[in-house]
DNA sequence: GTTCTATATGAACATCCGTTCATATCCAAG
DNA sequence: CTTGGATATGAACGGATGTTCATATAGAAC
């Protein structure tokens, strides 16, 4: 499984044969069919993994409290979890098209119900008067392809500290949605 | 060019062959090398012309101005230019990884060239003192990855016209980097 | 020490891949 | 009417693909 992800990671899914996979563990093809049926359940697998961890960091994570304050531990916790996985985050996000459309629909149905979470925090906080957001799906949207987008171009060994890029994250964040 | 700009979107450009393309085209594979030498030629004239088109277009349609109206035409371009074309967005963003290095280092600096046109903006707002941004390359790209995420949920026959969301991200980028 | 279960091998399967090339076809220019 | 350049064909190339399976190996349980 790690194998996989990372070469599904560097090359994609479809450029990878179960044969370099196996030599990346040190086997031959055939002894690969011992742990997996075929290779496209092996993609589904390292994505429903992948997002039902998510999904259990999240609810593990997050907390009562005003909205203000679960929007920002959402944003934080985002950007933290995601950065401390790239390979994950970005098989998940790049080969959704190479999944069957029953696995298609199962991990979408799983970002589906993270999604959900973001938009209730918005929801929330404009019951409470302390958002202001005209559309809360679309800004739901808006927000998480934000800071998804940190894994783009954030580099452990650059300028700036995950904890800086939360600071600057959350910031505009915070300005684009309060009231 | 235009089959496989479809195909690639549709299915990756791994798992696309020349024989699927031709098929499109209601030609044989071997005649497509009458028009490009190989496939990865393909693949990195469709990104190259995308933006190419993509920067040209917005030399046109950038003015002069203050830093706020001129981010207000970015945003409103970009989501735009963007929704009209799903398929060479996806591929300019997807298929990087299947780009040749140097193929790729030419791609990456036309998108390089793209960020800075935005950045520059910021950097001029935070100048002139209208913007506050703790850190315009980083603001940049969290601005960029935002508007382009448009094109992963929008649908012409859905709610929204393009307007709409036009003005709901623009309402958004404005409260996230104004002082 | 024998049996059993789990796992690895390596060859084989049919099929597909990108690319080349000799040959054929077409159509405009002279 | 002939020539020549552009373009299409279809077979062929070596090699890679996902998957299967009979066979081999290994170690634990009795």
């Amino acid at each position: 499984m790690q194998a996989a992800l990372t070469l599904f990671a560097r090359h994609g899914f479809a450029a990878v044969s179960m044969r370099q996979i196996a030599a990346e563990v040190g086997v031959q093809a055939g002894a690969l069919y011992n742990y997996t049926p075929d290779k496209q359940t092996l993609l589904f697998d390292l994505m429903r993994t992948h997002m039902e961890g998510l999904l259990e960091a999240w609810e593990a994570e997050k907390s009562d409290g005003d909205a203000t304050e679960r929007l920002r531990r959402f944003t934080r916790f985002h950007i933290t979890y995601h950065l401390e996985r790239p390979d994950e985050v970005f098989i998940s996000y790049m080969e959704l098209r190479n999944l069957t459309p029953e696995n298609f629909r199962e991990i979408e149905a799983l970002r589906r119900k993270y999604e959900t979470e973001l938009e209730k925090i918005l929801r929330d906080g404009l019951a409470e008067g302390v958002f202001n957001v005209p559309d809360p799906r679309v800004v739901t949207m808006a927000v998480i392809a934000m800071v998804t987008g940190v894994t783009t171009w954030y580099r452990t060994a650059g300028r700036l500290s995950v904890e800086a890029v939360q600071d600057i994250y959350w910031q505009m964040v915070q300005r684009a949605v309060s009231a």
